[in-house]
DNA sequence: TACTATACCGACCGACGGTCTATAACTCAA
DNA sequence: TTGAGTTATAGACCGTCGGTCGGTATAGTA
């Protein structure tokens, strides 16, 4: 085979990029090494220069993904025009925003990444980006408080039951692929819009704000979301040839 | 090797058994299928008679953690004396009851469940059980919303956080595995019944009570958990000979 | 040009989950 | 009591996996 020399950080973002569509296609567990290392185009031995491990590898996925997730709301926080109850706001509009806007470019990867093969690498991502959000959210929570927007003892409490919400939405998101049907679709979308709305009145209420305070999705951006894969790239509906054994 | 023949429903709940043993020690991915079978004694044909795949052992392993804790709660539920806040109350408190239990019994299995190599064993049995838990907590909090107990406009979303609640709880005590010494381990406790305390409030809130009507635990009842570990069967700091590779 | 550090190659390894054929042990009707 | 049929067990075997290793081509430096 015919040896070819890359640019060290091209070829480490090549492997990603590769990892990245397999991962999310096939599952963390069903996509081998050599399926990554036969896309990428290289070979065992320049694999391991770059990564020691498989897992080696998904971590660095995740931290890839977490990275790009946190940039895009780094400007709301230090934005000293807003106060807290703006800035938290901004920030759960923000991660509404990324999620339309992923829906429509990149449909695909939004319905796998919560398939249920994904857990693993989904948990990952979702970690690193905790790691990152957590003391965003906990400071803004705590300015709140400090100024008497927010009441609640406990801003690292509050922080954490604003990402579950954040990932349980994921879940229902999640049960809502799991139908298939158009029917079921729009009773998924239904009961998501629903869902957001407890959220928001759930925040409300532990924060100590007056209902409607808290705003995660104007009214109807749930379908926005959900009715993007019409006009996204479609996920074929039967991959063609899965790369290991039965699903 | 000598053929020895057992009643099926025994050899089956044996090799649950081992299974059980095999993943909470080192974990799904990491404790083989040859692991198992040696433990039990038996071999890959025999194995195989009863389980279709790996899969279906993690699956029937699940399936048998969540029916015993559901059996735990059924009385509750049925218990015609109890108007809503009550029986929701009760579960609450059966549920501290058996972590309470636990602890003090089987601290290695408990202590074990939250290790991350076990995220995809948790998954299963946190999936099998909420299928069974989540209809309870519907059927009590529509209960409550009926007789005016409660107030919110989504019973079911409301008993999802109620199982999100839960779930978190458990991921605070697995960072408090995670630090190791007494002082932290002192700090995870505070820090853990100021969660609980907040869930309470929130929990409160959500359903339109008064602050104090929901009741996880009593007081000091986190501490009691951790602390049980002292008087419970420990687990061994330094698992001696790991099954597979590095950890 | 000679030397070093880095990027890359691919044969090889043990272990894995899973399949298959053979057969011992039970069941039960005749 | 026997023997046909079914169920439970054994273990050799298979393809693939993640990972290792000894070696080679390339880029940079002097």
């Amino acid at each position: 085979m015919p040896r070819i020399v890359k640019h060290p950080e091209i070829r480490r973002e090549e492997l990603l990029d590769h990892a990245q569509a397999l991962f999310l296609k096939h599952g963390y567990d069903k996509a081998s090494l050599n399926d990554v290392i036969a896309a990428a185009g290289i070979s065992k031995g320049a694999f391991y220069h770059y990564f020691a491990s498989k897992e080696a590898l998904l971590e660095a996925l995740a931290e890839r993904f977490a990275r790009q997730a946190l940039a895009g709301v780094q400007k709301i926080v230090y934005d000293p025009e807003l106060d807290p109850l703006a800035r938290l706001n901004a920030l759960l509009a923000q991660s509404r925003q990324a999620k339309v806007e992923t829906a429509a470019e990149a449909w695909a990867l939004f319905e796998t990444m919560f398939r249920p093969e994904n857990l693993v690498l989904f948990h990952r991502i979702n970690l690193a980006a905790s790691k990152s959000f957590s003391p965003i959210l906990v400071e803004i929570i705590r300015q709140g408080v400090d100024d008497g927007t927010f009441r609640t003892f406990d801003p690292e409490g509050v922080a954490d039951i604003v990402m579950q919400f954040g990932l349980a939405t994921h879940d229902v998101i999640a049960k809502a692929f799991a139908g298939g049907s158009d029917a079921d679709m729009d009773i998924a979308i239904e009961a998501l819009e629903r869902r957001v709305r407890l959220y928001e009145i759930a925040l409300d209420r532990i924060l100590g704000l007056p209902d409607d305070s808290i705003r995660i999705g104007e009214p109807g951006y749930v379908r926005a979301v959900m009715t993007a894969r019409r006009t996204g790239p479609a996920a074929s509906a039967t991959p063609p040839p899965k790369i290991r054994k039965g699903s």
